[in-house]
Parts: structure tokens; sequence; C-alpha cells
DNA sequence: AGGAGAAATCTAAACGTTTAGATAAACGTT
DNA sequence: AACGTTTATCTAAACGTTTAGATTTCTCCT
């Protein structure tokens, strides 16, 4: 330890007796080299064990191959697949990632953007939070692919991967309307983030489709949290007409609600059915196991990173305009939504109701 | 977009007609200015919304301030507090974090070593896979400070973190035993790992310390994972003199063994009483809820930032003995091993046995 | 007014690569 | 044998900083 002053070019230059010059071109193949003192070169770079400074490579090629993921919380379950996902594709590329949580802080957001981002990313993968318009301009002047994924943020103009939140929430609702309720209650979180606004949607859709109406007094919109889907969920079920079925928006809102439910000494499916949005660990383990809908987060992560190194490897097209000094880089590829279906996994906490559409009022 | 050919401390150096050493002074507050020339070139940094490039920044100093995270996965629940943990440490010292993660595989930890964490790195946080002590060699010759976190590698001499297993088994145990129990079974995983072992000389100690003998058919040690735990619980519970009470040890081989009973049909902690290392997101949700033994993880990985960063800010003394002609760096701290005490959980998965001490047999 | 000393600023090398263009060596053609 | 090609290699600038040492400017004292 401490005996290592690690070799450079130079050395293996002066090992092999050639220029520095010709030891790159064998390293990178960027031009031919005779085969002779290719293995000359070769065998001084084992026997100084040498590895290119990968910082100063950068410099000069202006690439870092670091790719840079900011969300919300990494110790989220919800993200540490998303994140896995896009480390998988991003090693196979040959390029390492950079994290950073924002905990929905519009200020811990800037930070990273500032400090971190600037100079050190070849591209940037970010799960939008809250007053995320802010940063759009931030973001436009990184000047790097950006990918938005788990939320769309309207107005930027960037690729988004995300779940599509309105099937799933429509494939449930129908699949509870399908088992004859039509009390449907629902938890939400705020839908001004489009990701419960898209399954809001979907629980619109699936009403309308069903020739059912939807009862305005069984939607209620909360916070992000735990606490807000606990009273949200005691607040439908002490209704003097509650619903049979209940659809949770998320699967950390699910755990509010699912202690409300125990605590009310309600029984799943028989005295209420109940679906989650997200697949938790814990979805099949409690007795019954939930329905869920679960989100594909790791498919989500690798979608992500892979439009990343399609944007990254992509040559920009270069135009010309006669009238201009300056060239237009105009890139090849427009900006794409993708939408990543869910799974629908069906479990015991949904039954068919008694209480139904033909029954009480 | 693509507008933004950044600004660079040449253009700044023009803008406010100094010299780009002056520049570099006023921004590193590393020599004295003069305060109008420091305002005139403060006003230039804020006109072309300067920032200093890293990556040239890191070339000479020879410190990127970025510290590596190599762990098994970053998607296991167990280890995603314990880099959120590092990462916030990280920011408070104004570095970032790069991630890899390593699958429990010797191939991809090398790889890992060898492409990401030469040059780049100024520190590494490890987490200890199977056949680690071959990496050994390559984690001396990256030559930056080392913290190894959760479990220990004989030999290495770095700083590691780890929970105090011996403790957390032993409390376990020592709570059982209190119950009446006698006939404890262990689920365990390979016990070559310390953690492992830790935990089963915790077992036994328990048992020692309260002059009970231990029953070697009880202690079945086996793989990793969810399917191991899973058949040699069925084992243990099927054993002519099956145990009262058992003890997990860890999360993940909790999910088998759970399983396992719930579909022999017992209840718990009716017919056995169940502790599990590890608190999970499920262990509270189930029923009834799981007493276990909580690792602090996120402390972990903050301690283990810690750790790095003290040993990263302290300067090494060098001695340069008469007779050598090259100086001896010498740390300045000696290794040391941090035990983050367990926190004991007790739920309603433990209760006093009938079939204890006094009983059958 | 002249000079010493301190304060402010500048010059230039260094960090470890990549890469265009120059040069040199080898070969084939007539 | 002279020339044009091709192939292989080298030279040197560039990337954007930091920093030691040199130089200039200012201040104060006699």
């Amino acid at each position: 330890m401490g005996k290592n002053i690690r070799a450079t070019i130079k050395d293996v230059a002066r090992e092999a007796k050639v220029s520095i010059a010709t030891v790159s071109y064998v390293l990178n193949g960027t031009r031919k080299v005779n085969f002779e003192t290719a293995s000359k070169i070769r065998q001084a770079i084992k026997k100084l064990s040498y590895r290119p400074n990968r910082i100063a490579q950068s410099l000069v090629t202006k690439s870092s191959r670091i790719i840079g993921v900011l969300i919300s919380n990494i110790s989220d379950p919800f993200f540490s697949p998303i994140v896995r996902g896009i480390e998988d594709v991003a090693n196979q590329a040959k390029h390492v990632v950079m994290i950073g949580n924002s905990d929905e802080n519009y200020l811990k957001a800037t930070q990273y953007l500032e400090f971190i981002a600037q100079h050190w990313l070849d591209g940037l993968i970010i799960s939008p939070t809250s007053n995320f318009d802010k940063l759009h301009q931030k973001l436009y002047d990184l000047d790097i692919p950006i990918i938005l994924i788990n939320r769309r943020s309207e107005g930027l103009k960037v690729d988004v991967v995300e779940t599509d939140n309105k099937l799933g929430a429509y494939i449930a609702i129908k699949h509870l309307i399908s088992l004859n309720h039509s009390k449907i209650g629902l938890v939400s979180g705020p839908t001004n983030v489009s990701t419960y606004a898209d399954r809001l949607q979907g629980y619109m859709q699936a009403f309308k489709d069903s020739g059912l109406p939807v009862i305005n007094d069984l939607i209620r919109v909360g916070g992000y949290h735990y606490d807000s889907a606990y009273s949200l969920t005691n607040e439908l079920l002490n209704l003097p007409n509650p619903p049979t079925a209940l659809f949770v928006a998320s699967g950390r809102l699910s755990r509010g609600a699912f202690q409300a439910i125990k605590e009310l000494g309600l029984s799943l499916p028989e005295d209420l059915s109940f679906i989650t949005f997200d697949e938790t660990e814990w979805a099949s383990l409690v007795s019954p196991p939930l329905t869920s809908v679960a989100q594909k987060t790791y498919k989500m992560g690798q979608t992500a990173a892979t439009l990343l190194f399609e944007r990254l490897n992509k040559e920009e097209n270069i135009i010309w305009p006669l009238d201009s000094d300056e060239p237009i880089k105009k890139a090849v590829i427009p900006p794409r939504i993708i939408k990543i279906e869910p799974e629908f996994l069906v479990r015991s906490s949904t039954g068919i109701t008694k209480g139904g559409i033909n029954s009480n009022k």
C-alpha cells in the first residue's frame, strides 16, 4: 500500500520504446499498428499493469461514461429495482451509474443538477418530483440526453418511461365490477401528478364503459403517505353507505389502508374487496394475499436506460443553414413516451360481493 | 439546447480581464485577492453562468470526490437503506456516490474493481461476497481507503461496519428461553460467512449461559435463499421431536420459513414461537406480526461513510526513514471494527411454550 | 526620493489522455 | 532509379483546471 504510483501511458511508451500515440492506438484500436509493435506494447501494459486513467480520457473525449440517476429515494422498494434495471443496462454499455436522492425535495434536486450533473454526466434519468417544472430550464441547460421515469412532466420535451397507469387502474376496476361491485372506493395520492391522475382516469373509464355511475363521494384524494391513506380509508369505511370494494392507488398508501381495515376488524374479501396498485413484498404474505396491479419496475429501469443509450449512440444530424454561421444540431429521435403494461395479479383479497348493484339503496 | 458551449475558466478570465490563475484563486479561496478584482470575477462568473469542470479539476487534484459502493444487490431491501445512509453522508461531504451490484458474483465484482474503481474513486465501501479473499490484492492495489460493510473478511486490514450479530442472536434466544423454550430450531445461511457464523455463536452462547444443552440436530445450515429455508424448516418441523421455537437467521430466509409454517397449518405463537433476524417490511404486517431482530441498516451506511471520510480527510503521516530514498505513508488510523447494536422488536409471534423444559422426553 | 517588504497578480508547467497532421519507412510500378 | 502509394509511427496541441514561483504593484518608512 502506498508503493503504487500507478503507471501512465508514458511509462508504457517508454517500456515499449514507442511514442504514447502508438500506445493509445493499440489501446483503442483507432489506427492500424504493426503486429510486433502491438505485442511489445501489450507486454509492457501487462508488465506495468497499466490501466488508462478514465479521468484524463474523459477530459479529452468529453464523455465520462457516467450516467446519472436522480430519484426521490433509493431505499423506497419501488425505486430500487428501477435503479437496478438501469445499472444492468448501463454496465452492459460499459457505463456506470451515479445516484442521487431528491426526497421529493426541489432544493435537493437543484443541488444535484448544479453541482453533480454539470460536466460529470453523459446522460440523466430522472424521476420528476413536485415543482418539477421549475427545473426544466436547468435540465435543458445540461445539454445532455434526459429520460423521465415514472412520471411525465408537461412541457418537457424528452423521453418518458412510465407504467400504463390508466390501463392498470382500468383493469382493476373492471375486475371488481365483474365481481358485482359498484360501490368502489378510491384512495389516491395527489392528482396533480401524472401517475395518480392517470389512475383516476382509468377508474372513471371503467365505470363509464360498464355503464355504471361514478360516485364522487367514494373518491378520496390525499397525500403521498401512509397516514393520509389511513385516515381516508377510515372515512370511507365509516360512511353511512360504505363501498364494498376499495382500490388503493399505490403500495405505500396501501399500507395505511390495510392497517385501517385490520383495525376496523373487517375481513377480506368477505366484508370488503381490496386491490392495491403496486406490488409490494408484503402483498403476497399477508392474509389474505392481496390482489394487486404490479408495476414492472425493473423493466422500467431497463427501458429508460435503453432509450438513453440509444440517444447517446446516435450521431446527431448536423444541419448547417446557408444563412447562419452556426450549425444546428438536431436530434434524430423525437421524444417518445413508453408505457409499460402492468401485470394484474389476482389473489384472494377480491371476491363477489353480496352488497352489489341490486342490494341496499 | 445545443447552443450551450459551456464557459470555461478562460472565458471568465477574459471577461474579467485577469489571468486564469486569479479566477482559480477566488474560486477556491486559495490565495488572497483584492476585493474589487474578486467582485469583477464573481460578476463574470455569474454573467457566463460558469461552473468549474469537475473532470479537469479531478485530473490535477487527483481527487474525484466520488466514492464507490459495491454491494450485492441494490434492489435488496436490506442494502438499499445502507446505500441511502452512505449517500446522505457523502452529500454532506460534497461527494457523490457511484454504485455497483456484484450479485454475490466474484466476476462482476472483479470487473467493477478493474474498470470502474480504477482512477475514478476516492474511496470504496464494499460488502464482501463469496470468494472475497481473492479480491484482497486488487483492493490493496487500488490504494484508496476501503470500508467493509455488513461482513468481515479475514485478513483484510481495513475498517469494518457490521451489526453485532452475535448479540442479536443472543438476545433473541435468551428471550425464547425466558419463555420456557429449550428446543429452539435454527435455520441459517452458510456459516463460512461472518454474519451467519456470528449469529450461530450468539445462539450457542445463549444456551451456554442458561445452562441448557445445545441440540445439534436442531441447527440447520443451508444456502442464502428462500427455498433453502423453506425445506430446512419443513425438515425441522417434521422431526419426531420438533422444536417449540424457531430462530431464522435472516429476513430472506424467513420468507421461506414463514411459508413452510403457513403450509403446515401451524399457528404462531401457539404451536411455535418464531423470531426472524432482520426487519422486513412485511414482518409487522403479517398475522401475527413477527418478533424480530432489526438491523439498523441506514445507520450502518451512515457509519461506514463517516469512517471513510475520516480517512479521506486525515492527512497521512509521512515518514522518511534515513536509510531509504522513499517516504513511507503510514495511516494514522488503525483498522477499526464497528459493531452496530441491533434492535430487538418483540411482537406477537413469540409466546410461552407448553412444550417447554419439563415436558415430553 | 528611494528602497524594503508585503500584497496582488501573472506565467507557465503539470495532470494523463486523444488525435490531426507530419514524417519516415517500405513497397510496387514503370 | 525515380516516383507515387501505402503503411506505420511520431510530434505536438488540446481538453480545463491547479499551483509553485516569478513578477509587478502598492504601502510605508526614513
